[in-house]
DNA sequence: ACTAAAATATGACAATTATCATATTAAAAA
DNA sequence: TTTTTAATATGATAATTGTCATATTTTAGT
């Protein structure tokens, strides 16, 4: 078993506050996981009793709506927890996780990170700060999806992926979505997800190659999103 | 000056969890506020330098949009408080708080406020938790406007509106909004939102008087919701 | 009370987006 | 490899939603 002490990802995340003690306690009772593209980290309504330390890989987290389809709320990828809003809440988790690649992941049990809450001050504050990061992240997200168009969103979308999860040696996005996929983040049909993405190409913004889709004009495209 | 030990507030927010003694000290400190219809308690990108405690009355949570337009994100009422986020962060706030009716609020200094969350680890506890709620929040209407039609979110922000802050005597919606509030709340243009309501009017679903609207058939609406 | 301004309402039309049908291509399984 | 299945792509069409014009009603200001 590795440990924490040494794991990169307690530079990234919340973590980062921990002291060396407590590392060391978090070593000892973690267990860790490989998970497999396309695997189920959590599903929606689950009781998840502690946190995940994503050590490397991206996620998905959806949520089902009314008419039976996912939609992608958000992506999370290396050095993030999952699972920290559910705790605090005490609630069963409101989304899923799924692998959106291959993944390592550190499962820290609830009764561990709650003993930090009480005792380290600077952690709260972390995952607290965590948190009202996201809720800002996620009041953008709704505007956008309230007032902007399918086109400005799906530019928008290619844009986010490029600046947050960056690109391959190839310049093609390294998070490869399906096109059903990318489609439910910006929340469209899937057919005018691939339309729009014929036309992009068509307009030379972007370049497609199968699921690898490469930016080519990113000033266009920052135009276009608005 | 009123004092925050009888204020029937105290016991709505995460301000429960404060001590006599804590009570009396923010008491000391507030200064209290009436503010008309329509005035604008603070605005998207200021500065807030601590946390406003909602006595009476209710206000929008807006957010300018790239086309220039305002969406609603939230309403916020009695017992609420206002500018948690932005004061965790140590951000300026990214939403505009606007009263929809007169109200009565109290200012707590941040200086104050801080010092709780070092000293009474109840209220940190509360004030996520509450923070946790507004993202769980976030994520189903995310989803909504994502994956609704027009229609059904119109129904849905009806019973919305009549589930959380009631009707008056008279069976009308309490919340007044305007025909434009109603629309930057469901993410839609004017005109669809008034057409839309004339529908629901005509299928005897609602009655339009004025400003007030009254919800005829509930389990009608809830329905159409999904 | 009267005028101006704003909000509500509705029609006509255009633009956007969804749905269904059907190729085509790519990926997975036998 | 071959077969089967799933993903991508595109056309045709319908449904939804937005925009502009304009009328009517309500509200606010003088």
């Amino acid at each position: 078993m590795s440990k924490c002490e040494q794991c990169i990802v307690r530079e990234l995340s919340s973590l980062k506050a921990l002291t060396r003690d407590e590392l060391l306690k978090v070593s000892s009772c973690k267990t860790s996981h490989i998970i497999k593209k396309g695997e189920i980290i959590f599903e929606e309504g689950e009781n998840v009793n502690g946190i995940y330390c994503i050590k490397d890989g991206v996620c998905k987290l959806t949520k089902l709506s009314g008419n039976g389809k996912d939609h992608i709320v958000k992506l999370v990828t290396k050095g993030e927890l999952l699972g920290q809003r559910s705790m605090i809440s005490e609630e069963p988790v409101n989304l899923s996780a799924v692998a959106l690649e291959d993944m390592e992941v550190c499962f820290i049990p609830k009764t561990e990170v709650m003993r930090f809450f009480d005792k380290n001050n600077q952690f709260s504050m972390n995952v607290m700060k965590t948190i009202c990061g996201d809720l800002k992240e996620a009041d953008d997200h709704m505007v956008n999806l309230a007032q902007k168009t399918v086109k400005e969103r799906l530019a928008e979308t290619l844009l986010y992926l490029n600046d947050t999860f960056g690109k391959n040696e190839d310049n093609s996005l390294k998070v490869q979505l399906s096109r059903d996929e990318l489609a439910s983040i910006i929340g469209t049909a899937t057919e005018s997800c691939i339309r729009l993405l014929s036309e992009f190409k068509k307009l030379d913004l972007i370049e497609l190659n199968g699921k690898k889709i490469i930016l080519k004009d990113v000033n266009k495209l920052k135009k276009i999103s608005e």
